[in-house]
DNA sequence: TCGCCTATTGTGGATAACCGCAAGTCGCGC
DNA sequence: GCGCGACTTGCGGTTATCCACAATAGGCGA
């Protein structure tokens, strides 16, 4: 799936208006006359970025942003208003908004930020998914392998371990071992600087 | 230092109505009449927020900002604004900002956020100063030592780091020691974890 | 010059980690 | 029932870590 510009208004003439504009600058566009049916046709592969207007029959464009972020999307989205609502641009950009454009908006301006954000969404799935590979290591790891591997963590020793536990010490050290072999790592410290990459978020 | 709303504006009118109404709402307050004279005041030390007018003779409200930014200053600022500008608005709020009003505002709306910004900042202060403190620990490790817990780090073996360093085993083994002391640890899993704290930032 | 810190090294022993080999139980699906 | 994977354990040996005791050497400020 390429990237592109979603745009969902409820404005066939400013779909249309604003789909040729960015097609013509080489962004390539889906349109959607609803909030309600890009919702639907979205799933998490969706690439790129959301141009929504605020103000639309049904569902509104913060509605729709809420319920995108809920379902745990990072797309980026920018906002776009007939007028000029400062406390609505600033509750937008707050709440993680790519960008908020009052209407009627510079051309040149909008397909810049359109590509910005598109840029944005490329970096952050390039980044989640070197994170994403170590979230597919941790997910292989049985059970024991993670309890112990917390109590690794935690810098105690493999006899603390097994007491905790309540196995041997050798039990342990197999699944020690187990999952180092699984996580690709070759010593604990390694591990945790593995991990830590993943709470940085 | 105890935390204080830095109020800067031009108005003497304004300066005197909110510092009123924030210090009858049991938030202390100073008042300054220009960016400049505000800047001239500011050291690192200086918590809790900064309320500030957009306009103003001389330095505007977000080149203060800025200076603020550039001298490392964290300090959360809210803007004040009488005539709604969202392009603005979006520009602030997207370089830091704390949160854009416009006037007129609601009085208890902006002490609640203005109250909110001062926890902003005492958190942020607390979170500093538990990295802080790692990093002086850190300031405190000699040469060797820390050449030595950049190979431990590395998950490489005394000897490795022996052989790396031209010299003993024992010797690695002593600045081991030494720095797991003066770092407060005593594996080198917590070694790494104290340290990733640092990289999150 | 003396004392302190840093850096260095050695000996030897206690403790922990790492590993191959062997083997037992348990639950689940074909 | 048989095979597979997860989980379990023991034995014995190698390697690494951790530490106490002991000692040498250079730099630097009192």
């Amino acid at each position: 799936m390429s990237a592109r510009a979603y745009l969902v208004d409820d404005d066939e003439a400013i779909r249309d208006s604003l789909g040729w504009l960015l097609e013509s600058k080489g962004v390539a566009c889906l349109a959607y006359p609803s909030a309600e049916d890009f919702l639907a046709a979205w799933t998490c592969e969706l690439a790129g970025c959301v141009v929504l207007d605020i103000r639309m029959g049904g569902m509104s464009g913060p509605e729709l942003f809420e319920q995108l972020r809920q379902r745990g999307s990072q797309l980026p989205v920018i906002f776009l208003t007939g007028h000029g609502d400062v406390p609505m641009a600033v509750a937008a950009i707050k709440k993680g908004a790519f960008d908020f454009v009052e209407k009627p908006f510079n051309d040149n301006e909008l397909v810049d930020r359109v590509v910005a954000a598109i840029e944005t969404d490329t970096r952050q799935r390039s980044a989640a998914s070197s994170l994403g590979s170590t979230q597919a290591l941790l997910a292989r790891l049985t059970q024991r392998e993670r309890q112990v591997m917390e109590l690794v963590l935690a810098g105690k020793f493999n006899k603390v371990i097994a007491d905790e536990l309540n196995i041997s010490m050798r039990t342990v050290e197999v699944h020690r071992a187990n999952l180092f072999e699984k996580m690709g790592v070759k010593t604990a410290v390694e591990l945790a600087q593995r991990l830590s990459a993943l709470g940085e978020r």
